[in-house]
DNA sequence: GCAGCCATTCAACAATCGTTGAATTGTACC
DNA sequence: GGTACAATTCAACGATTGTTGAATGGCTGC
């Protein structure tokens, strides 16, 4: 409050991006995208659960559209980023062999959980979003490839490497049903919670990834062990 | 043509239900609601599908969430007969000990794919609406249970009886894997086939079911063989 | 203190949405 | 042929949608 002393955030500081406002707007559009889709959501409902203006999604992200893509690629990068470095890590530390097929399968899928720890809701409503978009035939096709099929190819040649015996159609079935799996977890739609009458919560991710790590390296072997 | 010769399809054969333009307005609402969802679809992209006017859905349907269940309704009976069907046969065929666990996942996946040697498009759509379905928190909780979760514990019951030292949560867990990677599969996305190179094809469901069930009787095996 | 810029709000636009009631056509029955 | 009813079309409603341009507020640099 003294002369000269800077408010509490200077705008400089925070740079023209202006954080709160920017972002609160894309929390909210992230968790109401994931819950009811593209169309399911309206500008209006984004902008009155981020508390601020309708136009002010326009004035930061241009239309619709484009603010649906702010949503899909804000996390992309750090996401892809945290599975490649556990891909890695598991790699150095297997040495010439190669990881196990387990290995690889837990480099995918843990990094995904490491943000829940944090408590951080937005993360959650963003695997979600990704399921979303990954089931859907009109959006998978155009949105999932371009920012994800990069490191998605890198695991599949650690898997080749592991499975050295696998004709390579065997290997891209059997990554498409741990895609699948994995794709149901993140929708998090309560179902199993139902199904097992509370046996299973389908928000405790850890619990998910420990079935499905076995899981899905027996079936890896399974299909992949030989040429049939 | 001649005297008292009755038309084409005579409405008291055909009865109240006027089967071309109501049955034209449920296929063209399924296949846009399988692929846009259900806000991604308008009333008169449906009516224009169908060739029909747009007052007619509501003449026979009401409400547009009343038309997306009749969609949803339609096909759930014949279908869990279906699979029902299945079941009981392998059943009756493996005798007292049960059947096993590949046969089990078989009667739980082939029922999908005999409607595709029909040729017929509908069920595809169907069974695409039924991933969007699945996938989606907001209709995923509410829509699935009431059809389709009794035909599913049944299929469940059989796997416990084939895997009898399981724990009863891992039972849930491995069948959560099951219904994930049908989703995708149902989804129809293309997805794999970009990522393959054009080595899968998603709508060869022959290809993936062969694929899918000795992954998933592994997978369930290696999860429930014992308790933990 | 004034100019200039960024952030935010306000008010409103045309377009499209789901839905409806009345009007029209078609068909069956006596 | 005329009545009754189902099927279908027509025209229009109010509400909501995404989007925009102008107006306002707040802050910085001079």
């Amino acid at each position: 409050m003294t002369t000269r002393g800077r408010k509490k955030a200077p705008a400089r500081a925070r740079g023209r991006t202006s954080q709160p406002r920017r972002d609160r707007i894309l929390d909210a559009a992230e968790a109401l995208f994931a819950e009811h889709g593209y169309d399911g959501v309206t500008l209006r409902q984004i902008a009155t659960r981020a508390g601020v203006d309708v136009a002010l999604a326009n004035y930061y992200f241009g239309k619709k559209l484009d603010l649906f893509q702010a949503v899909f690629e804000r996390r992309a990068a750090p996401l892809n980023a945290a599975r490649r470095d556990a891909l890695r890590a598991c790699q150095a530390q297997a040495g010439r062999k190669g990881p196990s097929v387990e290995q690889i399968i837990e480099a995918f899928l843990r990094p995904l959980e490491l943000h829940q720890e944090t408590g951080d809701e937005g993360w959650r409503h963003y695997l979600a979003l990704i399921a979303y978009i990954n089931n859907s035939p009109y959006w998978g096709r155009r949105m999932m490839s371009r920012l994800f099929d990069g490191l998605v190819l890198e695991f599949i040649a650690a898997l080749k490497k592991a499975l050295p015996r696998a004709r390579e159609e065997d290997i891209y079935w059997c990554y498409h049903n741990l895609s699948g799996a994995l794709t149901l977890t993140l929708a998090d739609t309560g179902r199993i919670d139902k199904l097992s009458g509370g046996l299973c919560r389908s928000a405790d991710f850890e619990a998910a990834y420990d079935h499905m790590i076995p899981f899905m390296a027996a079936g890896f072997r399974k299909v992949c062990a030989a040429p049939r």
